[in-house]
DNA sequence: GTCTATAGATTGATAGAC
DNA sequence: GTCTATCAATCTATAGAC
């Protein structure tokens, strides 16, 4: 964090707080606090908000292309890689409860501001959905693996909806075993590669 | 709507608005313009912008106990009344496509603003949740009943969400089509009432 | 009950000194 | 590259005439 550029503190910080606070909800002051700039330094790095904005969001699908990578070098098993992403809600559950899922409350957000930074947000949908279709093709659903992923995309959402509202440790923990048995249903079902 | 007190006219519009484009994004002035009136005029109705929102909220869940007490009475099948429950993703899915769930993004948002109102949102989820919990008891799926309200509930966020990011029509009727499988598979699981 | 006028605070954004 | 000072707009909320 102390070795960053300004730049870089700036998406960092604003990252936290769109996600904790909201997009509209924080305001340059509120970055340039957890920052600690002022706030006329800010325009020497970003010309406005949206800027910021399109920023985050560009960071926040790098680091998800990264994790997504990271996931897919740590082994062969597309079984094992599906239940990394159904683990997400297990790791992140503190977060998920107070704040939602990253994803999904910026893009319900931006649609109801109808952001022009709408469409790039919904590609970090895309990016998960994309992935999700893959280990779902080399795990031998191939005839419907993008049904697949939206499903396990949808009820992750769900899931997360859900969490935040209800506080819930023990309904994730039950969620998450159920999708994990409902993989396994897949696989049975799965058309064998060789 | 033309022989409705102001005060009920402003609810239905800051109701409308809170949905399509958030709570904190409407002004005053918005809902002043939507129901043709000024923007002084208002502190004689609500004195303050939370007080609306308790207001629309109590709408809110007035008008869900309406809905679902009319599905009880529709009919004594309950696996009929939770499919009107999952229906409402198709019957609104214009709306949900372009503003999402009303529930689940009001209950997101206030969470955000750490609104004092965000308790009394998430009664709207109790509502539901404890219907269908009833529902489900009255199924014969007395062991779990909460836990398989809260999974539909989890799973019809989540489609809500997701067809909200990608406004797939498909996408929709699918899940609706294997919620309602996944019904008939909780009734032949359930426990003879006789 | 509805209006106009306005206060007081905050917002996003700019200009210019250092 | 960072700062202070400030602008113009918007917001919630109030006061008071009609």
């Amino acid at each position: 964090m102390k070795d960053m550029t300004t730049r870089d503190r700036i998406i960092a910080a604003a990252d936290q707080l769109f996600y904790r606070q909201g997009f509209e909800h924080t305001s340059f002051s509120d970055i340039a606090d957890a920052v600690g700039i002022s706030r006329g330094n800010f325009y020497h790095h970003f010309k406005s908000k949206d800027d910021i904005l399109d920023a985050v969001i560009d960071a926040r699908l790098t680091n998800t292309r990264k994790m997504l990578d990271q996931w897919e070098s740590n082994g062969n098993d597309p079984a094992a890689r599906i239940c990394s992403f159904i683990g997400i809600l297990i790791v992140n559950q503190d977060k998920i409860k107070r704040y939602g899922c990253p994803v999904g409350t910026l893009c319900s957000e931006l649609a109801k501001l109808e952001h022009a930074a709408l469409g790039d947000a919904n590609k970090l949908f895309s990016l998960f959905r994309a992935w999700l279709c893959r280990q779902f093709s080399l795990l031998g659903c191939t005839d419907d693996a993008d049904g697949l992923a939206m499903h396990l995309l949808a009820r992750s959402q769900g899931v997360a909806t859900l969490a935040s509202a209800f506080h819930d440790e023990k309904f994730i923990a039950q969620e998450v075993a159920d999708m994990q048995g409902w993989l396994q249903s897949c696989i049975q079902n799965a058309v064998p590669s060789a």
